[in-house]
RNA sequence: CGCGGGGUGGAGCAGUCCGGUAGCUCGUCGGGCUCAUAACCCGAAGGCCGCAGGUUCAAAUCCUGCCCCCGCAACCA
């Protein structure tokens, strides 16, 4: 029977299409690729599923706002995802979109289905509601008793809502966690969630909306749209065809063997998404990995900051091979990590670049210029360093293959590249161009050089879950190609690659960089500047892998106009904002904020109060008697319970804020424009 | 007492669950080599393992208290 055969079932989350994809986006889902890569490379029959979460207000919004229908606005940005995720070498198997019939159909029997069972109740939803913000509020979110978004008054409303009813599976859930130690990970996050999810209680969870339509609706009650959760979750079995006439592929691989995640939606995926399952009657997934974020230096990235990494730069200029190591290697999976530039041209320099593309160099070059090319047959232990590389050989796939079992693959990575350090020294110990000197030493030399080669096939087939391109371009240059000299178990056979395979020289497989103008390219290009092209390095950047894509470094971005960020705007649009003088007569701290001031402003012909987040940048008296700059017909708003009638502008770059100043000789209330 | 993470040679980290030689990468200094992408290899210097107590024959590791940093949340209009 097929059932023998090993299954895996991996998913990413499914990302939400309003915005382009950054750095964090790719990290998930190349971290899912090289462990799909990986069980497939060890024999398991794959299923690696990613997609799209398209339904839900803000995306009906966005859509509105560019006067599109919701599904074509949502296609448009799909079609770059699935643009970026080609570029990425991603290797999925299906893609998701919660837009889809095959999704769309089932989520409403899932849904149809718990109501009937009674663990979906239509109840009450009670909360404070702004009606000109068309938005509900929380008891805690309201500013003096008022909406947080606008200062107005808001009203206690009932709103009719579905609610999936959590309480009666809770005991199982903990169940659930203790019986399976490895569900989440890291396992930090499982006492997180025990701690601030589940013992305080946990609130039936509200399943369904009437305040917008863009979403799946409630079988039988079409004025409620199916909420996020219920619909988003389910896509984890509808890609698999649950409930469908076809559900072989979901009888081959629920339950998924890792979900792959975020830190921030552990919660989901480890609460509502199980309690989902149980009241289904399917079982839970193996495992929920959680893992970090990436931040710049400047703190966790965001739009206003300006440090948002695009993935697609980076790529364009090095090659994607650099990028999907730098993500896997520099951080522990799991742990927050931290992009510079620096760490990223480093790590292309001193890993792939110095040890490994020079390793395969040196080598190549060596067998060309002593045996003709030609790789000679092994012979066993010949010299007194061969049987410790092979040892070495052996202890990295065993390190190899336990951490990606933990899908460790930093670890991983680590472990491949000792050997690769191993080998560099291996070559230093032996001396090939000494034993080329000397007739004698022939069968030396010869042993030598396999060792070599094979070393290096060895660690071709290792970093393949990992490097997509380059383990193609070591096998061209070693003259092998890809079949049964490259599968896996032959890494344990030390003496695979046969005699007479002919070794072809080729360009480095990666370029070494010039660090200083890489990092000043890459800060500049965080930075939303247009590349300045000048470095050449770009050239060199080229080289390499990259050739054979035939994509050249610093592609401009279309249009190539107005520096990255914003939307052009009107002299009209700009008309809107009302900007005047304003004097600081007084100055205070905002209790209990930390980063809040309340300033006292004076514009000639009235006097407003405005909180500003500069408490970490100013203290209150040396702003007394400056004159700023007012947006005057800011909504006003409230902070902290403090009331803001407009906002100052402020210079900002990395931590440092400057407010932006007038001279004194202007009348408080003059215009600015 | 909101939740969580962390403080280990100059930098970034591992080790902490299961006490017993403090390890890795980069940097610095010195040396080797010339096959190679000025790459590679070896050696050295450099650590009161945040602070103070406690347990123990023995503590970076276990216990107690304290200090500091960083995320998240509540306030960046």
């Amino acid at each position: 029977m097929a059932n023998a055969e090993k299954t895996f079932y991996i998913t990413t989350p499914i990302y939400y299409p309003s915005d382009k994809l950054h750095i964090g986006h790719a990290y998930t889902t190349v971290a899912a690729d090289a462990m799909a890569r990986y069980k497939r490379l060890r024999g398991y029959r794959v299923h690696f599923l990613t997609g799209t979460d398209e339904h839900g207000q803000k995306i009906e919004r966005r859509a509105r706002e560019r006067g599109m229908e919701p599904k074509a606005f949502v296609d448009g940005i799909v079609a770059g995802i699935r643009e970026l995720w080609s570029k990425l070498d991603i290797s999925y198997d299906d893609f998701i979109r919660t837009t889809e019939d095959r999704h769309k159909r089932v989520v409403e029997k899932i849904f149809a289905r718990l109501v009937e069972q009674g663990d979906i109740y239509k109840g009450e939803y009670e909360g404070w509601y702004c009606t000109p913000c068309e938005s509900f509020f929380l008891e805690r979110q309201l500013v003096n008793g008022n909406c947080p978004d606008c200062g107005r008054p808001v009203e206690l409303v009932k709103e009719e809502c579905y609610f999936l009813r959590l309480g009666k599976y809770v005991d199982r859930l903990l169940q659930y966690y203790e019986e399976n130690p490895g569900f989440i990970q890291p396992e930090s996050r499982r006492n997180e969630m025990i701690n601030n999810f589940i013992k305080p209680g946990l609130e039936d969870l509200a399943v369904s909306r009437t305040t917008f339509d863009w979403g799946i609706r409630v079988p039988g009650d079409p004025k409620h749209v199916i909420y996020v959760w219920i619909d988003a979750l389910s896509n984890y079995i509808t890609a698999l065809g649950y409930g469908s006439d076809d559900d072989s592929l979901f009888r081959t691989f629920w339950p998924a063997d890792v979900h792959l995640v975020g830190k921030e939606i552990v919660r989901f995926h480890t609460i509502y998404w199980p309690i989902m399952l149980m009241a289904l009657g399917l079982p839970l997934p193996k495992k929920v990995f959680g893992h970090g974020w990436f931040q710049t230096k400047e703190g966790k990235m965001s739009k206003s900051k300006g440090n948002v990494i695009d993935p697609v730069v980076l790529i364009d200029r090095y090659g994607l091979d650099p990028l999907r190591y730098w993500l896997l290697r520099d951080t522990p999976f799991g742990s927050d990590g931290v992009f510079t530039p620096e760490s990223f041209v480093e790590r292309m320099n001193y890993d792939l670049a110095n040890d490994l593309g020079n390793l395969l160099n040196r080598t190549v070059a060596m067998i060309e210029r002593y045996l003709g090319s030609v790789v000679p047959a092994y012979e066993g232990h010949v010299t007194a360093y061969d049987a410790p590389l092979e040892e070495a050989a052996r202890e990295a796939v065993e390190a190899m293959e336990a951490a990606m079992e933990r899908m460790e693959f930093s670890v991983a990575l680590a472990a491949i590249w000792q050997f690769v350090g191993r080998t560099n020294k291996y070559i230093d110990e032996t001396m090939p161009w000494v034993l080329a000197k000397d007739e004698a030493k022939a069968r030396e030399l010869k042993s030598v050089l396999y060792h070599l080669a094979e070393s290096l096939r060895i660690i071709s087939i290792l970093i393949q879950p990992f490097l997509t391109r380059a383990p193609k371009e070591m096998w061209r240059q070693l003259g092998i190609e890809q079949g049964p000299l490259t599968e896996w178990d032959t890494v344990r056979k030390f003496g695979t690659l046969p005699a007479g395979t002919k070794v072809v020289k080729g360009d480095p497989l990666f370029p070494r960089l010039d660090v200083e103008a890489e990092v000043r390219y890459i800060a500049s290009v965080i930075a939303g500047k247009p590349s300045d092209g000048t470095a050449s390095a770009a050239d060199a950047a080229s080289g390499g892998e990259a050739a054979g894509a035939g994509s050249g470094g610093g592609r401009p971005e279309a249009g190539g106009q107005a520096p990255a960020g914003k939307l052009e705007i009107s002299i009209d649009d700009f008309a809107k904002v009302e900007l005047r003088v304003a004097e600081v007569v007084a100055a205070e701290r905002v209790k209990g904020a930390d980063r809040l001031l309340k300033l006292q402003l004076d514009l000639g012909s009235e006097r407003r109060q405005v909180v500003s987040g500069i408490a970490e940048h100013y203290r209150p008296e040396e702003l007394v008697g400056r004159k700023l700059v007012l947006v005057a017909n800011l909504k006003p708003a409230k902070l902290r319970g403090e009331l803001s009638q407009g906002m100052i502008l402020a210079a900002s770059e990395g931590d440092r804020v400057k407010v932006v100043e007038v001279p004194k000789e202007m009348p408080n209330g003059a215009i600015v424009k």
